[in-house]
DNA sequence: CGTCGCTTTGATCATGATCAAGGGATGTGG
DNA sequence: CCACATCCCTTGATCATGATCAAAGCGACG
C-alpha cells in the first residue's frame, strides 16, 4: 500500500459526501471524520489488505474500486463473502477477533482509509453518536450476510447469478457508479462462482442461457440488465435488505430528521 | 407472550451471570442492564416473536429457550439463517430497517426480554461504553452469518451437517448447556436442513451414515459426538469464529482487562 | 510470436433432490 | 381402552441440477 493524498479524485469528493449522507453526519460530526480522511491509500488490484488469521485492529473506509471478502478452504476452493463497494467501512467483524476471519483483497486499484479500531473506541466516549454511526453500519453489513446464506441455500443457479448481478445494481446505483440499468462489472466470472458456490462452468453456461433469454447482456465487462422487473421476479429479489432505515431516523423517532433536514445535498466537503 | 416475573429460575440467573461476563459489564453498568431485566416474558414454543415484514423497534435478550431467524421463500422454502442460544441478544440487524427482514421464531419455550431499540440509543448518549458493548454483541453475531455462507457455499452435506452439530456443541458449551461432547437438541431434523439448504430426507440419510461411521450418534433428541477432533477435521471446523476477542481488552487494549480483572467470577447478580 | 488470463462449449459424472411409502411414537377423542 | 391421527424418522427408487474434466478460442500483452 503506498500513501497519498486523498481530496484528489472527483470521484473519492463524491464518495466522501455520499458516506456523509449515509451516516447523516451533523456539521459538527463531519470534520471529525474528514480529519481522518486526510491520508488515503492506494491498493493495487488482486492485493490483500487483511489476510486472516492475522491479527486487525483496523478498520477501512473504502472510497474507490472494489474489494471481497472472502476465505480460501482447506482444498483450495475460495469462498466469496462479500463484495464491497466504495463508501463501504471493511474490517468488521475481524477486528473484533483475535485473527481476522477472513481475507479483504481488491478487485481492482482501490482508495482506501485505514483507521485504528482504538480511534472508533475513543470517539464512542467523545462522540458517542458517531462511534454509534459507525456500528450502526457494521450492524447493516450483517443484513447482506444474512441474505446471502439464503441466495446461497434456497435458491438455483440462474436464481442466484441473477440475484448476484441485481444486488450489485442497486448498491452501485447507491453510489452513483450504475445507471437505471447497467453498470460496469470490473472483475471476472470466478468471483462470481465463487461469491455463489457455483463452479465455473456453469456460471458461464447459465450467464450464456441468460442472455439468450434477452435478460442480461455480459459484454467487455459491461453488465445490461434488460428487464430490472422481469429479472427479480426471477430471482425473487427485494431490495429491502440493502435500504436500512436512516440512521437518524432512528435516532431521534418520531421526530424529523434533526439537522440535515431540508440539507441533505448541501454537505460541504473541504 | 406473556409476562413473568424474570429471577425466578436457576438457569436464568446463570445466564445473566453469562451474559454479564460476555458484555464485561462493569459494576455501574451491571445494575443498568438488570433494571431491564425486571419484567421477562414465556413464549410458548413455535411462536413467532419478530415477524418478517412487519416493523421491528426491539431487541429481545434470550434468557432461555432455542430459537431460528428464518424466512419463508415465496416456493415456500424456508431458509433459517442462524440459531439462536440463550444468552443471544437478537433483534438486530432487523431492527435497522423499516421491515423486518426476518422472522424470529422458538423452537422451545422460551424466556425473552423484549428491550426498546430507543433504549440503547438513548444509553448511547449517558452509558456509552454499555451500548458500545451491546453493538460490539451484533458485530460479532455477524460473523456467524458470514461463516454460514462459507458452510452453505462451500462444503459437501456431510460436512455442513458436521459442522452444524458441532457449532451448537461450542455455543451451548459456552453456556453450560452441552458438556464435554454431547448436549440435547430439541428439535426436529427439518431445522437442519432449512439452516443447511438440504433435503430431509438426504439430512436423514447422512445423520444415519455418520451414526454407523461411529462419530455422531443423535438418539431421542440427544446428540453425541464420539470423538470431537475427528469431526472437527472432517467439517473443517474452527471455533475462531464463535470467540471473539473479549470486549473489555479490546476498549482498554494492551492493559489487563481492568475492572474485572482477576474476578471475572464474581458478578453479583441480584 | 508465444504465453497468459479469461471465456466458451462439450461430454460425462455424482451429489443431493424428489417422490413414495412405511413405521414408530405420542396424543386424542369416542 | 381402543381407533385414529399426527408428527417425525427412516428407507428405497429415480431424477436432475450442477460438478468435473477436457479442450479450444480469443484477446491482450510482453
Amino acid at each position: 500500500m503506498q500513501a497519498l493524498p486523498v481530496v484528489q479524485s472527483g470521484a473519492t469528493v463524491a464518495l466522501i459526501r455520499k458516506l456523509a449522507i449515509r451516516l447523516a453526519l451533523t456539521p459538527d460530526e463531519l470534520p471529525i471524520l474528514q480529519s481522518i480522511f486526510s491520508v488515503a491509500r492506494s491498493v493495487r488490484r488482486h492485493q490483500d489488505i487483511v489476510t486472516e488469521g492475522k491479527r486487525n485492529r483496523v478498520i477501512f473506509f473504502v472510497l474507490e474500486g472494489l474489494l471481497i471478502h472472502y476465505r480460501i478452504m482447506r482444498d483450495g476452493q475460495r469462498q466469496v463473502i462479500n463484495i464491497v463497494v466504495p463508501g463501504d467501512i471493511v474490517g468488521a467483524p475481524s477486528c473484533f477477533f483475535d485473527g481476522a476471519l477472513y481475507s479483504v483483497r481488491s478487485l481492482t486499484n482501490s482508495v482506501v482509509i485505514a483507521w485504528p479500531l482504538e480511534e472508533l473506541f475513543n470517539l464512542s466516549g467523545m462522540q458517542s453518536q458517531l462511534a454509534t454511526k459507525i456500528f450502526w453500519s457494521f450492524c447493516c453489513d450483517a443484513a447482506m450476510s444474512a441474505e446471502h446464506v439464503v441466495v446461497v441455500g434456497r435458491r438455483s443457479a440462474r436464481e442466484r447469478i441473477a440475484h448476484f448481478l441485481l444486488e450489485l445494481l442497486i448498491r452501485l446505483q447507491g453510489i452513483g457508479l450504475a445507471d437505471e440499468r447497467s453498470y460496469r462489472l470490473p472483475f471476472s466470472q470466478d468471483v462470481i462462482c465463487d461469491a455463489l458456490g457455483l463452479s465455473l462452468a456453469y456460471v458461464n453456461r447459465e450467464l450464456r442461457r441468460l442472455a439468450q433469454d434477452g435478460l442480461v447482456i455480459i459484454s467487455d465487462h459491461k453488465v445490461e440488465i434488460n428487464d430490472v422487473e422481469a429479472l427479480s421476479a426471477l430471482a425473487d429479489f427485494e431490495d429491502h435488505y440493502l435500504r436500512p432505515t436512516p440512521i437518524d431516523e432512528l435516532i431521534a423517532p418520531g421526530i424529523a430528521p434533526p439537522i440535515l433536514a431540508g440539507s441533505r445535498r448541501d454537505i460541504s466537503i473541504r
